[in-house]
DNA sequence: CCAAAAGTGTTCCAAGTACACCCATGA
DNA sequence: TCATGGGTGTACTTGGAACACTTTTGG
């Protein structure tokens, strides 16, 4: 039990392994959708705007018990950390859902959770907007506008992944992992802005995808609603991998 | 030694502290600065621009002995990673010189290094130019065009902070932790140049750089050289304080 | 024929790039 | 006075925002 580690070169004392056993790594993971809201009967008036939604569960016991919390939980020794995202995930969601999973940055402080040390390292994962993934009881969808109370940081790491979404959906082709497979501009203009938080005009959406070829029209229309108006064309996003689109928005290297 | 843990509701049972115990958690950090090369004497010709160099120290004890590697060691239970990282990296550097760190991804791999498992939280570091900082012996800078055979998997660390560093020397005005606290454009140049790895121009930093407020002159000029030429205004970083500059590359919010 | 929704054309503007030309200095 | 390096002026280009206008549908 004694003995330098070959790798790191610091000592594998009694103390070290008493104060070690007491660390421990959890993966947490902010999932978002890009969700219709229930209506809200402010008299009578229906709000249909989609808006961004985060998944978290209750909890039943104390600490914090009441509070919501970011699905997540402890690193087996045998798995990477976005292996344990998806293994912890799939206890609240369809994992099959999930279109984009990536790492956000860790917190680290020693006093972050009361009682022994946890390590969380942090997530961004995307759900697509049609899908409706079953729930368990303790489980629902928040509106990122209106969060309830939350456990111990979590609500940092969820300000945290918005801020994130919010900027990779500028140069990024990460709207393909909040997207359906098809979709008309109008669509996906809805969802860029409940991602955004911002009115997105979707004449220009159109125009700056299209000509980054993010998105590409399928050749099909969608029919007309009830009251009419011109159908509308079909997009796909040309890839559906990660992808950056616009590397260099300033600075960029000389032509030649 | 039996029960739930409170926080993230795991059993705490025999066997996970037996694994957990393996599991160890370290800090990388890769520290750069824009160095002025020693001469080459290729046929004579000597080369003074300056390079963006890595700190890197030779390791003595296998595995992998006489390879080089990153900065970094064992995060300790008393401390959080960025405290860990400028720990450690007190043992190579002068971290007073230290003018930016900053965390990037967290390797995870459960077979990244033989023996027990570590897990590595990776850290990007900047020293400013001037800076001459005392090395061990065992330590030494390593241009990163020209990298020696790295431990494990440290020349990820390095490339993936190289990208890092590159990107966001366009959209924030990080190149404060590489100059120094004053300087002239053509300096600035060189810095930048070499951070990117290709050339810069020297009038179209400047009037980025002014227009988005990054630099400001500070009303002295810089004498000429032997070979005369007319005196430099001399600038400095507005801020010393990270700072993200061009917030919206695309997708910009509307007007009112 | 009108309202509604989608798509296109046009103008404007901000921000970078490229490069010619002017300025200040030492030898 | 000239070579040298620094600074400015300007024309060009890219790409996104704004908004009017046209197209296609249902009633």
């Amino acid at each position: 039990m004694r003995g330098v580690h070959p790798i790191s070169g610091f000592r594998l004392t009694i103390e070290n392994v008493k104060s070690h056993i007491s660390t421990t790594h959890e993966v947490l993971v902010a999932v978002f959708q890009v969700r219709p809201q229930p209506i809200h009967r402010n008299g009578g008036a229906t709000s249909d705007t989609p808006e961004l939604c985060v998944l978290l569960w209750e909890r039943a016991l104390d600490p914090m018990s009441g509070t919501w919390a970011l699905p997540g939980g402890r690193l087996e020794p045998d798995e990477d950390l976005p292996d344990s995202a998806r293994r912890q995930l799939a206890q609240k969601v369809d994992v099959q859902e999930l279109t984009h999973l990536e790492q956000l940055s860790v917190f680290s402080d020693p006093q972050r959770v009361p009682g022994n040390r946890v390590i969380a390292s942090t997530f961004l994962g995307l759900i697509p907007c049609p899908a409706e993934p079953e729930l368990p009881t303790d489980t629902a969808w928040h509106p990122v506008a209106r969060l309830p109370e939350m456990a111990f940081d979590h609500r940092i790491v969820v300000d945290h992944a918005r801020t994130r979404l919010a900027a990779k959906l500028s140069y990024t082709n990460i709207g393909f992992a909040l997207a359906p497979h098809e979709f008309t501009v109008s669509t996906l203009k809805s969802i860029y802005s409940a991602a955004l938080g911002y009115h997105v005009d979707a004449t220009n959406l159109q125009r700056v995808l299209g000509r980054r070829r993010v998105i590409t029209p399928t050749g099909t229309t969608a029919p007309p609603g009830k009251t009419g108006g011109r159908p509308a064309a079909m997009y796909r996003f040309t890839d559906t991998r990660y992808r950056v689109t616009d590397e260099f928005a300033a600075l960029r290297p000389p032509a030649d």
